[in-house]
Order: C-alpha cells, then sequence, then structure tokens
DNA sequence: ATGTTAATTAACATATTTAACAAACACCTG
DNA sequence: CAGGTGTTTGTTAAATATGTTAATTAACAT
C-alpha cells in the first residue's frame, strides 16, 4: 500500500490536483478531455496521469483509443482515515490543541 | 487562504510528513528535538519547517533560545473538509463510484 | 564581555521535476 | 492497409528541491 506521503507528492501538483478535482467531481475521463483548455501539451499530461496512477490516485481504462482515468476512492480514502484518526486523537485529548491555540494566543 | 495543493506538496516529502505527525501526535514541540536521531542536519531541518510554515501547516514560539513548533488546526482540517465534501459528492450520487467500480472489474 | 546552546541564513553542489518538441505507438474508420 | 485521432515515450533544457558545510543571529549564563 502507498505512503501517504506519496499520495500527497502526487497532489501537490496544481496541475495533478486539478485533474483529479476534475475527476472527483465529473467520473471518469479521457485524458484528451484535459487538453482542451490548451494551457498544457499532451506529453506533459500524460505524464501526470502517470504519477498520479504510480501513486495508486487514478486508475486506467482502455476504451478504443481513449484512456480513461478514474480515482480510486481508496486512495481518498486514505487521506480521509488518516484525517479521522487525528480528529478522534484531538478530541480525546483536547488539551493539546487547546494548549497550543493557548499558547498561540499569548505571544505573537 | 493557502491552496490545498500547497498544504499537499509540503506533506509530500517524507521528511516533512514525519515531523507533522509527530507533532500531531505530541504536540508542540522545540526544533532541536527533531535532530535526535541525527539523520539529517540543522539546516536541512530549519528549512523544512521553513517550508511547512509558509503553507501554513505549522506555526512558530519562541521561548527563550527554542523555537517550538505545532501544529496549525486549521490546515488539518482543511484537508479534512476537503475530504468530506468530497465525500458527500459521492454518497449523494453513487451512480459515478459504483459505475467506476463496476467499469474497473470488467476490465483488467 | 565572553562563552554556550539553539536555530537560522548563506553559499554551494546534486538530484528530481517539469516542460517542450519530435517521434512512436495504439486503435479506429473507411 | 491507408489515414486519422488519441496517447505515450525519448531526449533535452530549465526550474525547483534537497542536502551539506560554514558563518551568523538570538538568548541566556557566567
Amino acid at each position: 500500500m502507498a505512503q501517504l506521503h506519496n499520495t500527497f507528492a502526487a497532489l501537490g501538483n496544481p496541475t495533478r490536483f486539478a485533474i483529479v478535482e476534475r475527476l472527483m467531481h465529473e467520473g471518469e475521463l479521457a485524458a484528451g478531455e484535459f487538453l482542451r483548455s490548451g494551457d498544457i501539451s499532451p506529453p506533459a499530461m500524460s505524464r501526470h496521469f502517470k504519477v498520479l496512477r504510480q501513486a495508486g490516485i487514478v486508475q486506467k481504462r482502455i476504451d478504443k483509443q481513449r484512456r480513461l482515468y478514474s480515482v480510486r476512492p481508496e486512495a481518498v480514502q486514505a487521506i480521509g482515515a488518516w484525517y479521522m484518526s487525528f480528529r478522534e486523537f484531538w478530541e480525546g485529548s483536547m488539551d493539546r490543541l487547546e494548549t497550543a491555540l493557548l499558547k498561540q494566543s499569548e505571544n505573537r
């Protein structure tokens, strides 16, 4: 299973983040759909998809000449699980958070 | 407010990700605490903190000679909010997800 | 004022990422 | 199989990231 920092690294690029957001909202899309805007070349797009695929964030499906990409729900859920684990931890003992906020307001 | 892809980019580095995880678990810590392991130099560590701070993920507090760092809850919550919005969307219309999973199982 | 500890900045070297263009490949349609 | 659309690989160049050592700042203690 991919380490979370790899997932974050892949999503850390604005172009890739935009790709993923669009896939999440619109579902499965062909690679070519992302070239309409014209602000990126086909090779660059293809490489971004490769990175996303290696990070386990998207999956590829071939339909005729098209490569259809979609988000792997597991990848996004991994982020959610990470977030939730800390939320629970923080709720369990708010001291840390409250202390941090309090100290912050005292200084600077 | 920082864009989420910047947050992800900052967390995409394994060293920084480890720093943040430790801060989330242990709360506020001095920069020097992260040097005990000895597998990274003070300057490198300092730069990682700078990146995390510029991304709005951590905040600095000065106490005597020490620089105490802690996670900004807002930053983590932003990730949570992003995840939740996506989750709600998918729950609202599962077609997309189910279709994606179905299509996936058909191929490859 | 001098030394000590904690952390940062400067200057530099190396590695990785990203992009472009050109070429190649995959698959359809006629 | 020829031509066309869609996508992916080289190859190269530029930008960004990361790490190191050396020097500097900051705060404290003597």
